[in-house]
DNA sequence: CTAAGTGCAAATTTTTTGCTTCTGC
DNA sequence: GCAGAAGCAAAAAATTTGCACTTAG
């Protein structure tokens, strides 16, 4: 498990002022959270599990403090899945799987994706800032379950 | 511009009773703008443009229908922008370019991405069964404005 | 005829905003 | 101290639902 040790604390606090933002204790829980977990989670599910450590967080300032983060790309809004937006904190180029059936998002990294590049004649579109691969399907586990349903 | 003859009608007709859908004039007309338009229109906008024709229908036959043809796969729900769901009838494997300012969406058709294959080793992850790139930037439109505003 | 689909209005869900109070710097 | 951030409650926006009526097959 990911411990967020002093030095990272402080990584967040100096992150923050490079950028001009306020480090505050809502923003550092709201963004250990998405650090610490694989599961790409929605603003109501990053509002549940900090407001554990800080009972006095109000679910718009999650919000809000999303929509700062991924302003400054320190977050990036993956696959919306039931409507709802979902949030990932990993910063680094990588791929996602999306499960069809229960939602799960999945990251994938892989050296063929890494070398995976923007086609030359897609330049005429514009200035590409970001290659985003979604793999879309019946993740393992929902494809064991249908079997079994079978 | 393409036109939807008697014969594509007809062949509207075929394709819902082959699932066991009711072909109503409400369908056929969502289905028709969807298929003129490269816009990748969200649900509201689809309903203003078939209200036209369709002065009865309703915001919610828009939804229903949607959904109803996303179920069947005759229909895709791609980038999300806004928080508005947009959808796209063009069910051959394409990618898209998405312009993070203005929000428009250009189908990416390129020899090199129809020739992308998911790499084997995702195959632990579950079935995959559509891949979907997504190129994120600032579209040639607003490039164009941007460097006008310096 | 009847199951599926539609329209309408109301409900739900998700996200944003206005305003006041608080806090990091 | 002050600009930027948080909290709260209310609004707005997006989508879904219940129910009575209509229609395709």
């Amino acid at each position: 498990m990911k411990n967020i040790t002093k030095k990272s604390a402080d990584h967040f606090v100096r992150a923050c002022r490079k950028k001009g933002l306020k480090a505050t204790n809502q923003r550092r829980e709201i963004m250990r959270e998405l650090l610490k977990t694989k599961e790409h989670p929605d603003a109501e599910t990053i509002f549940r599990k900090v407001r554990k450590r800080l009972p006095a967080i109000s679910l718009d300032t999650v919000y809000r403090t999303l929509r700062v983060f991924e302003d400054n790309g320190d977050v990036f809004r993956v696959a919306t899945f039931n409507d709802r937006a979902r949030y990932d904190a990993n910063t680094s180029s990588h791929h996602h799987f999306v499960c069809s059936y229960c939602g799960r998002i999945v990251d994938c990294h892989c050296p063929v994706l890494d070398r995976f590049q923007a086609p030359r004649e897609l330049a005429r579109l514009g200035r590409i800032d970001r290659v985003h691969i979604e793999f879309r399907g019946l993740c393992s586990h929902c494809q064991t379950r249908e079997a079994a349903r079978q």
